[in-house]
DNA sequence: GCCAACGTTGGC
DNA sequence: GCCAACGTTGGC
């Protein structure tokens, strides 16, 4: 069974565009540092599933393309590299903390689906990204939603 | 740059 | 195990 996530990224950092510059439009989603989000990508994201990308700590926050999961949790090796920004020290080779998938860019929307947008509506009841206080990098988004969602564009 | 929300850390 | 202090996220 299919499903659908929300990944967030700050396109200063990494953005819709620098996805789509990589080697077959693919890489890892590193640097996730939350044990929520974390559980998801080591647990929950397979391979298919669809992904929504979202603009964060920008001009225009919102969703900005469609990815899919191209390969499933596996250790995020970033946190073993003292020279990182991301690096943890309490993550063991043996046994790490943070793990990750790699995602592959389908396309890039036409236009921003801005978060103003998606606030302002109310048929997105219980979509996690417009709950109060949420401040998770990565969610899940029900079928219903990401397909109500995809139609806006 | 501000600050609310929330997660993590560490003393006790 | 509680909770204050602190750090981070991310919209505005």
């Amino acid at each position: 069974m299919k499903r659908y996530w929300l990944v967030k990224s700050e396109p200063d950092e990494f953005g819709i565009d620098d996805l789509a510059a990589m080697p077959k439009k693919t890489e890892h989603w590193d640097g996730v540092r939350n044990y929520q989000a974390r559980n998801t990508m080591r647990d929950d994201m397979k391979k298919g599933d669809e992904v929504f990308f979202y603009h964060s700590n920008c001009d225009v926050p919102g969703i900005v393309g469609l990815c899919t999961v191209v390969r499933e949790g596996y250790p995020d090796h970033t946190a073993f590299d003292p020279d990182d920004k991301h690096y943890d020290p309490k993550s063991d080779p043996d046994n790490p903390r943070w793990f990750m998938v790699d995602v592959k860019l389908k396309r890039k929307f036409k236009r921003t689906i801005s978060l103003k947008e998606l606030k302002a509506r109310d048929d997105l009841d219980g979509f996690a990204l417009t709950r109060k206080g949420n401040r998770l990098s990565v969610m899940e988004v029900d079928k219903a939603h990401f397909e109500l969602i995809l139609g806006l564009e």
